[in-house]
DNA sequence: TAGAGCATGTAATATGTTACATGATTCC
DNA sequence: GGAATCATGTAACATATTACATGCTCTA
């Protein structure tokens, strides 16, 4: 249901077609969950067959046609609806990569530390991304800012367990 | 991937049937990705199908029979490679309790601080949850200090977020 | 003797990813 | 003239959740 929320208060704050709806998500370092381009295309699908949201069609020159989407009253109602629930319930994060690190003892622990230090590299790009963004986006986008202090926490973290694998 | 691999490793340390198992998962608040029941039944089966476990037949008293899995040479060899994508890449984390905060601005701040105060009670639990298990297991299993530390900055952030809103 | 626990699932549905298809247009 | 971009998808598959089914045993 996040993925819906998201498309819909972008929907919100400026009607989109889902090409550019996609571009938003792609170029936007700062999103918190995943949301693929045919996938976006099909939640566009599924909220207009719902009434969530309407489009129009639009041309631009010759360029190919476009759906340009709005959100219909009852999307508005569902969105709030949605963001309310989001805000007071806690919808459990998943951490995929941490579960490798209960099993880090069955490694010699050179290769651990090797290991880890190429995931570090990783973090850092994902890290140095959100922090090049302008100080006015990040802070007036709550995910992105929170995203950001994520990454650095996680860095410190990494670094930790890397220096303890390496003194063994 | 990174729920085979986790039930993988459970077993690894020592066989288990599938109920015994689902209680491990179930009993642990230390758990980085949810797995649930029926899911897990279905990945044993599907593993089995694939080579990487085996079962024997077991019954204690009267009681049900019981399928004790244990790891194949396949399975184990399955698992050192998933061990090693999963600790030497990132797999991103999936924050869903993220995605409203960008969209905070749109409710009037006391009705939003009220929400994100509910949110703030579920997460303290977690915290507790985690804060309560002797220091000795939460330190031998690094996702649980792991997700000990992510709670308890999880607690300071919304905390601030709240008392910026209040004093709106 | 009723209800909780033990033990393993199935069926239906929901959700999501990957790779591919299509056909035009603009840029080099 | 060929590649990248614009724009919207479909088909096949992979993954996961929910609710329900089954039948036995132990405990109060």
């Amino acid at each position: 249901m996040e993925k819906k929320m998201l498309i819909l208060g972008l929907l919100l704050s400026h009607d989109m077609h889902g090409y550019q709806l996609n571009e938003v998500l792609q170029h936007n370092p700062g999103t918190p969950i995943s949301l693929t381009k045919s996938n976006a295309y099909k939640l566009l699908n599924d909220m207009e067959r719902d009434g969530w949201i309407t489009h129009t069609q639009e041309q631009v020159g010759n360029r190919p046609q476009r759906r340009v989407y709005s959100v219909t009253e009852e999307g508005k109602v569902e969105f709030f609806r949605l963001l309310r629930e989001n805000l007071s319930s806690q919808p459990s994060p998943e951490f995929p990569g941490v579960v490798g690190l209960d099993f880090l003892h069955l490694l010699p622990s050179d290769e651990a530390a090797a290991l880890l230090e190429s995931r570090l590299q990783l973090v850092e790009k994902n890290f140095q991304q959100l922090d090049e963004l302008p100080l006015q986006i990040r802070q007036s986008h709550p995910s992105s800012e929170y995203l950001h202090k994520f990454y650095a926490n996680e860095i410190e973290w990494l670094s930790g367990i890397i220096k303890r694998l390496q003194s063994q």
